[in-house]
RNA sequence: GGGGAUUUAGCUCAGCUGGCUAGAGCGUACGAUUCACAUUCGUAAGGUCAUAGGUUCAAGCCCUAUAAUCCCCACCA
């Protein structure tokens, strides 16, 4: 025997994915190149009735190691890409490695630090290379996790978002854009972290509230409040609210204001941007480093001093205090200005949002750069044209609306970064300024150059490079090599799988450039994940120590089962708490799945022992419950085992059951409902198939029967858990091939009139088993004996009734009732048991009479009421009127009982 | 300030278009056991579905308020 007595995953998980991978079965079934067998110079994948499946994987940081949201993608992903290549698509399932330009870099520059060098001992490119080198030693890691968890995906295609295509794209993209007048370079105030070095987009920095002293201080004729004195060296105006009575007469006036490095003067201007409720009402401007004072400035043509630098120190501006960090600046101005009695209250307990790198967490200063702009409005103006008109499907749906409102306020994005580490932007700058005629930058894709030279004239290449997202908003289209001569029919994606917070950062940034580069959305269906919560609904965080590592549970509990365990309770959007004992329950699957296996393949081998493996034996003393055998061909079989004939009850039901399930997870999958799906298989393989057919089974046996249905199983349930379903199906004696490749299954087919019947011998056996556990004393299954009055169901069910219940005997009752009547509507069924014992389960009999009488009240005062009769639907009524019925003749049976005793 | 969610058994969550006598896993209690599986089997306890109104023959589900928790966006000096 080859089945062990329990699955021990680390014994197959690398052998099995290690035969998927070298079988091929991974790459999609179509070509990924465009076809023209036909030489019709068209593109025969277009033409042909294949169902295509695509879809991408985030791509994971090359640098580092998987944690448990991706664990969540895997499970998400792999489930999708495995039902659909089951279900006969061509599927694609492509895998990424992101250089993660800024992450990347933070880890590096760590290093470098540990080494006790800095990065300016080195030049860009020089830092560029080892930063290369760098990551291609500690990539693998990653893709070696990916395949533990068991992702399908397709690892010749792996696409790295520094590979040659990738630039080359997002270089087209850029001239395209340069050459449309999207491109500019504008001198603005972008997020600088000082100790990186570098602007951050809007959307990369993280605000925390913090106590900041509010200072009211003396300014010329008023008292103004700030949490930031030391920029008042760059204040260039003190604004007001034009309706503010109070200051009418300064609006227009210049006043002369005192300050520790003596008088100076500013303008007062009057703007809404000032609320007069805050403070005092007067504000004063510093359009260099603030965003409000910024646009302030621009409206009113302010001057724009600097007096913070980029390395976050006090510039000459600040006179005596240049050279200070900000920090020591402010306390040493507080310090000078309370000395000059020029500070009027301290609010110390107030407080306020700071900006934070949300790497290194020091204080981000708004920093006037010249930088490279994205000029939005029309990108995004399309985008939302084109999800107003449906034509990409979220999950969860309100996403959509929560995208759409993002878009229509998004300001143009900064996509320049003072990083070494990632593309380099494409732009070259005229090097002699005299040059007059030629313009001031030039577009070139020699980016390995430092210097070019074009019409004789010399230019510079830019040192910046690409925020991530801009080459990121690219994925579905390089993934899937996508080019204006060779579209391919795996473009647009079946669905953008990713984490919910990335909805603005990411998605929002594929959608617009799907659309600029191929006029078509690149995805045609969104499903957002959420948070992987802790066991207490906290956000995982190395601070907190809560940090669960998806390879250690892969470990202990096996791939499957982690799988299984991140799925359940878990549903599209929703932040959720992750705990260990779904996984453990997957194991517990796997392991039930296992034993289901082993014992059919034992029935299996003791059948073919007997020589009589051709068709379903029935044991000689069962003989008379055959029924007339109903052949059913199968035409859609998995594998071998294509001919079955249902022989009874038990065996129609599970069919029933079976394509119940069937149907069940095909939508769940179609509305992207995993732990639905999950659910689903759980009960019917345990509590389904496990508990009542398989317990059934080993009464009478039907071979063909039992493959057949273990078949199906192995493959439902291999979306899911995929290693143990191929363990057994390698391990099976009759089954072939990989299961990987199989076709899902076809309906089955039964009769659903005995498929019914099953049903009643379960409320039979259950009321058998739950009368006895009632009742006084123990080990009462193995006392008392079944009797039935003129029940042809339970007569020719007796073998199975009996050993599922475990009573001794079932007999046919001779003579009058006796013993305790079971509290069955339809049946006629008493427990032999001596009067005694009937006396004691009196008062639970009464109980149980009341509790029916309740039912039934609740059922009469349903029918009394008109309105329900006329106007609920008509099979609803009388589905109450055969309830009532039913529990009329149920209580006046019990009522007869307590009378006897 | 704007927006999005969540609130159902001790815990984590289902309950999709109203028909519910509200479900599952884990946990708990009681009982079983020599074989497929103790990673097992059986039985049970446990919920005025956050609160208050409303619509309806019928509300966990729809509407209106309220409370609590969480998240995102914008940012007030």
């Amino acid at each position: 025997m080859k089945f062990a007595s329990s699955y021990e995953p680390s014994q197959f998980e690398p052998d099995i994915y290690a035969a998927w991978e070298t079988s091929g079965a991974f790459a999609p079934t179509t070509p990924t190149v465009p076809v023209d067998d036909d030489a019709s110079g068209h593109d025969d994948r277009f033409e042909e009735q294949e169902k295509y499946y695509s879809i991408v994987m985030p791509p994971p940081n090359a640098n580092g190691n998987l944690h448990i949201g991706h664990g969540l993608v895997v499970a998400l992903e792999d489930s999708l890409t495995r039902y659909y290549r089951l279900k006969g698509s061509s599927t694609w399932y492509i895998p990424g490695a992101d250089h993660a330009g800024f992450e990347t870099w933070v880890v590096y520059e760590k290093t470098l630090e540990a080494q006790g060098h800095s990065r300016f001992e080195y030049d860009r490119d020089e830092l560029y290379a080892r930063v290369w080198d760098f990551v291609a030693m500690q990539r693998g890691n990653m893709e070696l996790q990916l395949r533990a968890l068991g992702a399908s995906c397709s690892w010749k295609d792996l696409t790295f978002t520094l590979d040659e295509n990738v630039i080359d794209r997002v270089y087209t993209t850029f001239e395209k854009m340069w050459n449309d007048g999207l491109i500019y370079r504008g001198k603005k105030l972008v997020n600088f972290c000082p100790k990186h070095q570098t602007a951050f987009a809007d959307i990369e920095v993280d605000w925390k509230e913090e106590k900041t002293p509010l200072y009211y201080i003396k300014y010329g004729p008023f008292v103004l409040a700030t949490t930031r004195p030391e920029t008042k060296f760059g204040d260039t105006a003190v604004a007001v609210n034009p309706n503010d009575e109070r200051y009418q007469e300064w609006v227009g006036k210049t006043i002369t204001v005192e300050g520790v490095n003596g008088p100076f003067q500013v303008e007062v201007i009057a703007d809404d941007m000032v609320d007069m409720n805050f403070g005092t009402g007067v504000v004063k401007i510093t359009p260099a480093h603030d965003f409000n004072d910024w646009e302030a400035g621009q409206r009113h043509n302010l001057r724009v001093v600097q007096v913070i630098d980029e390395t976050g120190h006090m510039t000459e501006a600040a006179g005596r205090f240049a050279g200070m960090e900000v920090a020591e600046a402010r306390k040493a101005v507080v310090k000078a200005m309370d000395e000059m009695g020029l500070i009027v209250k301290v609010d110390k307990d107030y407080v306020n949002k700071v900006p934070h790198c949300y790497k290194c967490g020091a204080v981000i200063e708004p920093m006037l750069k010249e930088q490279w702009f994205v000029d939005v409005k029309k990108l995004a103006a399309t985008a939302i044209e084109h999800l107003n008109r449906n034509e990409i499907k979220f999950y969860p749906e309100n996403k959509q609306k929560i995208l759409v409102n993002y878009l229509e306020n998004l300001k143009d994005w900064n996509i320049s970064r003072q990083i070494p580490w990632g593309i380099a932007i494409p732009m070259f700058r005229k090097a002699d300024p005299s040059a007059t005629d030629e313009p001031d930058w030039i577009f070139d894709r020699r980016t390995h150059l430092k210097e070019i030279e074009k019409s004789g004239v010399k230019y510079v290449r830019d040192e910046d490079t690409f925020d991530t997202w801009f080459s990121s908003s690219h994925w579905p289209i390089v993934c899937t090599d996508w080019s204006e001569d060779n579209p391919t029919p795996y473009y647009p994606l079946n669905v953008m799988e990713t984490a919910g917070d990335i909805l603005f950062a990411w998605v929002a940034r594929m959608i617009m450039m799907g659309l600029y580069v191929t006029g078509e959305v690149p995805f045609k269906e969104v499903y957002l994940h959420g948070l992987v919560l802790d066991a207490h609904g906290k956000k995982m965080s190395k601070s907190k120590g809560n940090v669960i590592n998806p390879m250690d549970l892969v470990a202990k509990y096996g791939s499957d089962a982690f799988r299984l365990g991140i799925l359940r309770g878990r549903s599209a959007g929703m932040n959720q708490a992750f705990s260990e004992n779904s996984v453990i329950s997957g194991r517990n699957l796997c392991n039930k799945l296992w034993n289901i296996s082993r014992l059919i393949q034992s029935i299996v081998d003791e059948d073919e022992d007997n020589g009589e493996a051709a068709d379903a034996t029935i044991p000689a003393e069962h003989e008379n419950l055959a029924r007339a055998a109903r052949s059913v061909s199968e035409g859609h079989a998995a594998s071998t085992a294509s001919h079955y004939t249902t022989l009874n009850q038990g065996e129609d039901w599970i069919c029933r059951e079976l394509d119940n399930c069937l149907e069940q997870i095909e939508q769940d999958m179609k509305s992207y409902r995993f732990a639905e799906a999950v659910e689903t298989l759980y009960s019917t393989i345990w509590d389904r198939y496990a508990d009542w057919f398989l317990e059934s089974q080993k009464i009478y046996r039907n071979v063909p029967l039992l493959k057949k249905t273990l078949e199906t199983i192995l493959i439902t349930l291999h979306p899911f858990a995929p290693f143990v379903t191929e363990a057994i199906w390698q391990n099976l004696s009759w089954t072939t091939g990989l299961i990987i490749n199989q076709q899902w299954p076809g309906k089955l087919k039964f009769d659903p009139i005995s498929a019914e019947q099953f049903e009643n011998i379960r409320i039979i056996v259950s009321e058998v088993r739950g009368t006895l556990q009632a009742l006084p004393g123990t080990n009462n299954a193995k006392k008392y004996g079944l009797l039935y009055d003129k029940d042809s169901l339970v007569e020719d069910n007796k073998f199975l009734v009996r050993a599922l219940t475990k009573v001794p005997t079932i007999n046919s009752l001779d003579g009058a009732p006796r013993g305790l009547r079971l509290a069955l509507a339809n049946h006629e069924l008493y427990l032999d048991v001596p009067e005694k014992i009937v006396t004691a389960y009196k008062d639970a009999l009464t109980e149980r009479i009341l509790a029916v009488g309740r039912e039934l009240d609740a059922l009469n005062m349903r029918m009394m009421n008109p309105n329900y009769v006329d106007r609920a639907p008509a099979h609803l009524v009388k589905e109450t009127r055969d309830q009532i019925k039913e529990k009329q003749q149920l209580i006046s049976r019990l009522k007869v009982q307590l009378k006897i005793i």
